[in-house]
RNA sequence: GGGGGAUUUCCCGAGCGGCCAAAGGGGGCAGACUGUAAAUCUGUUGUCACUGACUUCGGUGGUCCGAAUCCACCAUCCCCCA
């Protein structure tokens, strides 16, 4: 099964300003993408670097399946446990600090193998956006926020949007409001309309190969996530969340409430569901959650798809071979 | 034993004579995504020869030009009185 992607990426690569390797495993949860990256960095004498939205966040272990203090002990892993469940942290945080911490892999002459499922952290790592010219969390954004809940608002927003930058306008859908604001924010803080800060800035940062694992039968994928469900309930999903509950973690409305797993989890704790409630939600919610990033990771032209099937249950040595025939090491 | 209420498309649930292939939600399927992304949002979801036709609303038989909606009987479930 050798392969077109690598040709074809390898004929693209930029010889002129040699980028520095990077290879990334992605993928939806429960694809077995940790202990792949695992491997792959052992063998390479890698370093990973997680990209995961919410694994970075410390005290959220069971739920966010953190790899393991054996597993971490055995190559070192970046970006992984290291913010506090309360406080704001952003893609755009995301793509500085995980840089940051690629060059220093670099500077060890180590390979960053990039893993996690966080499509959007992955992109911005990969390629170079002007987003810290674009602000962030905003009174801008709080002002908004606020005119959108107001009767008709989202649709006077919309509008907004289509005078100032009818490109953005035209393709966000009104009632995402969330994706109008930020769109609106963006031209309120730097002048440009988000359509024109798009174009700017996307070069590769890296010279990269990146994999997305994939278990073509939905079934088997279900049950994968079924089982990895039970096994966080086993281990202590809702004492978990009932820690972070007293926290005050959900309350504060920050990217770690949005955790699924905490979220359903949470109405077990607060007495509003049975356990046996809580575990279906979470499973959908779970499901769900898969089938977003297979669809982003399926839509990105970069991101070679290595499907596990009955026949080859082994992703590992298409991996490696890829990475062989590529890198050459 | 007597009285009352239910039975709707995968699920919940609205509909109570034509505007009903049947609201809404859930789930499923597909998609979007450039500073909240494990988030947010969109489309679709009876069948087909698909701007039309066909088969659905527990079952059977009626009433009516016309029924998921009315009547009768049957089945199943729930509640109340014994």
């Amino acid at each position: 099964m050798s392969n077109d992607f690598i040709e074809k990426l390898i004929s693209e690569r930029v010889s002129g300003e040699q980028l520095l390797p990077l290879i990334a495993i992605a993928g939806p949860t429960a694809s077995g993408k940790s202990a792949l990256a695992l491997r792959l960095a052992c063998e390479l004498g890698g370093e990973i670097v997680g990209c995961d939205s919410m694994q970075i966040y410390r005290r959220m272990d069971i739920g966010t399946a953190k790899p393991t203090a054996a597993e971490r002990m055995s190559v070192p892993h970046h970006m992984i446990d290291f913010a506090d469940p309360d406080v704001l942290y952003s893609c755009a945080d995301y793509a500085s600090d995980a840089e940051k911490c690629v060059e220093d892999i670099h500077k060890r002459g180590k390979i960053p193998v990039v893993c996690g499922g966080t499509g959007l952290y992955l992109d911005s790592l990969l390629f170079d956006r002007p987003w810290s010219e674009s602000g962030g969390q905003s009174e801008i954004r709080e002002k908004l926020s606020a005119e959108a809940q107001k009767e008709n608002g989202a649709h006077i927003l919309w509008e907004r949007l289509l005078a100032i930058d009818p490109e953005s306008a035209m393709k966000t859908h009104e009632n995402n409001v969330r994706r109008v604001i930020r769109a609106l924010e963006i031209f309120e803080l730097t002048g440009i309309p988000k359509s024109e800060l798009d174009r700017r800035g996307g070069e590769p940062r890296y010279d990269h190969l990146v994999f997305s694992l994939c278990r073509p039968d939905r079934a088997e994928q279900n049950a994968r996530i079924e089982s990895r469900v039970d096994e966080m309930i086993r281990d202590g999903l809702l004492e978990e969340t009932s820690r972070l509950d007293k926290e005050g973690v959900f309350a504060a409305n920050v990217t770690a409430s949005q955790a699924i797993g905490y979220k359903e989890m949470l109405g077990c704790v607060r007495g509003e569901c049975t356990l046996a409630e809580a575990r279906e939600s979470l499973i959908i919610a779970t499901r769900q959650y898969a089938k977003r990033q297979l669809t982003w990771f399926g839509a990105k032209d970069y991101v070679h798809r290595i499907d596990i099937t009955p026949e080859s249950p082994d992703p590992y040595p298409a991996i490696r071979k890829a990475v062989k025939e590529y890198f050459g090491f």
